[in-house]
DNA sequence: AGAGGCTGTCGAAGCGCTTCGACGGTGTAT
DNA sequence: ATACACCGTCGAAGCGCTTCGACAGCCTCT
């Protein structure tokens, strides 16, 4: 069984070759009689273009790159909300996905970029001062980050406002009454490796509080059950006014609620407690934690959208900044 | 600044083009002197043959697709774990790897392999009646199944031998004296799907506890701390003589220390536990538990590896089962 | 009635690469 | 010395598609 050919199909609706291609791509009038019976030769002979052709003739080979790094500390299941709204999202604009990991490093960009394998790419997960950005900037490839390095001038970015989802929290809590909260954050190594996400979080919760003249303490967080409840024991000691909690590190939630069990504070009652991340995790909890909402999938969506409008050669702007949606559950109260 | 091709190596190097393609390729013989001065040039020049075009004349893209699923109860980090160590794994054999997820239903894969865009496919979390069977052994498209369907005959599969992590398990805590145990395993749509590794699991669980004459107790579990709480209640108010627990559900088994230090059962002093889960989840809970691993990044390996042997033409077993590792940490204990 | 402008379709020229057959040149067996 | 085999290299023919320019036919405007 040979594969079916633009040939074929012309052949077989007794139109030249070009015809069925401009049917096809839509890049210039063809009559509706003529078009349908090019379709219906299309369908008859179940013709699929070939990729590698298309590429080579057109210079576009409808695929986009999906760079994940995968460092420690990063929470997998809110990378793969990630991956899969990128999925879909290309798909709905007739590209495929290729998946990168960084374990090629800056030269698996270059060879991808330079074989014409892919259209562009998203790159997730940037850090303040991420190898890959130079190498982008010299590539000149279409591309868009989620995550926002240092210096973004001339790049596409896009994420959650980390910042305002802070200080939605520090909010939050300050309306309910609470006059002294800390913020759980991810493990120190996150920090230490300039992540803009986590020290944007954390200057938004300060800020806010300091605004509200509410204490505000701000600490990284560990996410083995022993250490985060060694971290919260510590915190409850030194902070005895402490009433309000958010946790800001997937791995830790469930840990956290565990520790104040252990520790003999009730939630709500004693101290409420919010958390930064996907809704299932909140709702998966006990109590059902008050969070703020980490858009995956919305972000994924933005991300793939501004690619294919920089694709077609349209401005898009440098920057742009996901609300974070507060949903009041359970486990905060006023005080 | 135009793209490289493979004329410009030649002419710089001053060869013919095809003796480049042979260099590269390593089809034909090449001298010595020859072969070095052409790949000096395609140094000099930063050369990449173009993927479109090679895939066009050699017919082979050097991508597969990665299909996954993302169905309701599947762990994400297993599943990136996976998806990680196929794409590493690929890159050691020169390919790419394409993601694919399921919403785009088994057209995807009709569409992915008729315009030849990847070479082969690897399919995640394959159950026992998939749709996605059928359709693989209409298209003869060589591929590799993580998991194994009803009817695996002509198919690749690979997976973890979970009937004998379940049987490891009951056997550790036989050995430790249990005379009474329990397995805790997926969310009950799991089992309603007819997922294989789960049902396995069970199986190889009862029935190494039969051999050992204990009594074995196999219940579902969903993921909520609560239902979890009630779920572990439950199991204990019902058979008082239970001492040994396993846990086979990643999302649970935070949940299901905390439910047993609610219910003011001490590990492992009252209740054994353990769980069939990755290392890192093992170790991260308090105490850190014995455990039967995953080999996540084995299996991927074995996938992608099985998968380029077929593309190479060279026969293959239909099925891998991959041996379970027990891991024995501060979780469980004689009686 | 003729010029000019649209429309819809066609043919042909590549896109950059692989691969096949051909062919000098050198080494080995007769 | 002649025949033969083999090694290393070359040229050319596609792979299946897009896209450009050409052009026939028709309509509209003067």
């Amino acid at each position: 069984m040979r594969t079916v050919t633009i040939t074929d199909v012309a052949k077989h609706a007794g139109v030249a070759v070009s015809t069925v291609s401009y049917v096809l791509s839509g890049k210039r009038a063809i009559s509706a009689t003529t078009s349908q019976r090019v379709m219906r030769s299309v369908r008859a002979l179940g013709y699929h273009p070939n990729a590698g052709a298309r590429a080579l003739a057109s210079k576009r080979s409808n695929v986009i790159a999906l760079v994940l790094p995968l460092r420690a500390g990063m929470h997998l299941p809110v990378l793969m909300q990630f991956a899969t709204s990128v999925v879909t999202t290309a798909r709905q604009f007739d590209h495929d996905v290729l998946l990168m990991t960084a374990d090629e490093g800056p030269d698996g960009l270059r060879r991808v970029a330079a074989s014409a394998l892919v259209d562009g790419m998203v790159l997730m997960d940037v850090e303040i001062h991420d190898p890959r950005v130079p190498l982008l900037r010299e590539l000149g490839e279409p591309s868009v980050l989620i995550g926002f390095p240092a210096d973004a001038s001339g790049l596409t970015c896009v994420d959650l406002d980390f910042a305002r989802a802070g200080a939605a929290c520090a909010d939050h809590l300050a309306s309910l009454g609470h006059r002294e909260i800390a913020l759980l954050g991810a493990p120190n190594v996150v920090y230490k490796r300039g992540t803009g996400y986590a020290e944007r979080t954390m200057e938004g919760f300060v800020e806010a509080g300091r605004t509200h003249g509410v204490t505000t303490i701000a600490s990284p967080c560990e996410e083995g059950f022993d250490e985060v409840c060694a971290t919260v024991r510590d915190l409850l000691e030194r902070h005895p006014g402490l009433s309000g909690l958010v946790v800001h590190n997937e791995a830790a939630t469930g840990h956290v609620l565990g520790a104040l069990r252990v520790l003999g504070r009730r939630v709500p009652e004693d101290v409420s407690v919010m958390a930064i991340c996907p809704d299932d995790v909140a709702e998966r909890a006990s109590p059902p934690l008050t969070s703020v909402l980490i858009p995956a999938a919305d972000v994924g969506y933005q991300a793939v959208r501004l690619l294919m409008a920089k694709l077609e050669g349209v401005a898009v702007p440098d920057s742009t900044l996901l609300e974070p949606r507060l949903a009041i559950r359970q486990s905060t109260r006023g005080r």
